[in-house]
DNA sequence: ACGAGGATGTTAATGTCGTCAACATGAGTG
DNA sequence: CACTCATGTTGACGACATTAACATCCTCGT
């Protein structure tokens, strides 16, 4: 029961994660304000430091929801991929998707942290690197160069169109483009006819 | 003349840009005080204001200056090559480079600011498409795709190359490469034998 | 049932920050 | 030599992050 002013909150980790995420994508990373989340959530300013150490941590902390939703879109693309080439194109656009449709975790996942171990370890991003050598070995990639060096060129293209295309760089000289078509200019340099 | 407490800074401006990028390099464009710098160039806390409006425009014009040295880098390496294929090869390693040389200018230089107009218009980033057209037009890229793609796809590449190695994304995983190995892996893919 | 204690919130205080208004200085110009 | 505009200073305000000391209440062992 209780409906009226519950001392304690109940689920204060929760909402100041969810709301957390809310009000960074108002005011992004810089202008982001503890003490607003905390009024915003309904409790006082000091409440926040009973479940993160620290105004980073709680930022870290939506990072790490963004790097759970981020991984499973990966990994989604890659099992609903009807051969290994088909996964790396699905993986990209997975990518490419994930960006554009959660902008807010994507801004906050890749932030530096200057002082800190910079970001959290990002398992998901293994998952990148294993379709990559898979679609190597089933001959569907360009064998000239070793797997590791292609998953780097494929990772760095997609990041950086990401970054590009949602901070505006592409669309700023007129190289604006469809996520579509993206995702064929970064995959098919490496791809060859697949062998049968 | 004036070795005591002079009233006026005398160049204060530069002063401020100078110092300014030093402090940004010590603690990240998030934890760059105003005051602070100001205490660090001499002054009071509000002598700041009589030459940038703001601590956002006063980073705003530290990321003015990276963006001439990174143009001039990159119109550099271009004017140095010997044939246009080689050009699209200097022009990533110079990108590269610079992210990794100026690594403060590379960080402010492309912050997202939220409410602001995202950051000024980099007019150096012209250079990078002239440079894929002119190497596509005499033969040396790969012409399945038109020149735009083409320079997307070295531009995303180059600027996630550059990204992924200074926050260590590409060591996070075991990918971490050197400098002239990543330039052949982002260029080579969309090459091709130059014509005689 | 009950009471102790830990988990969770609150209040109050500290020091820093960004920013502004009001005032001071001083260099150059008529 | 007086004016004036650019450049600095002082002092103040409100917001912020963070901490210490205190309040509430849920839970669990008895």
């Amino acid at each position: 029961m209780s409906e009226k002013t519950a001392y304690h909150h109940g689920a204060l980790r929760e909402a100041l994660l969810q709301e957390g995420h809310d009000l960074l994508a108002e005011t992004g990373p810089e202008q982001f304000s503890l003490n607003a989340l905390a009024r915003r959530v309904g409790v006082s300013p000091a409440a926040p430091y009973r479940h993160f150490t620290d105004r980073n941590h709680l930022i870290d902390a939506i990072a790490d929801a963004g790097y759970e939703l981020f991984g499973a879109a990966l990994g989604d693309a890659v099992r609903k991929a009807s051969d290994p080439g088909d996964a790396v194109r699905g993986i990209v656009r997975a990518y490419l998707s994930f960006a554009a449709t959660h902008a807010t975790y994507f801004s906050v996942m890749f932030r530096d942290r200057q002082d800190r171990p910079n970001a959290v370890g990002p398992p998901s991003f293994t998952t990148f690197a294993d379709a990559i050598t898979a679609a190597q070995r089933s001959g569907h990639l360009n064998p000239h160069d070793d797997a590791a060096g292609i998953a780097r060129a494929i990772w760095a293209g997609v990041h950086g169109a990401a970054v590009l295309t949602s901070t505006g760089g592409f669309a700023k000289v007129g190289l604006a483009a469809p996520q579509e078509q993206l995702v064929e200019e970064l995959v098919s340099p490496h791809l060859r006819t697949p062998p049968d």
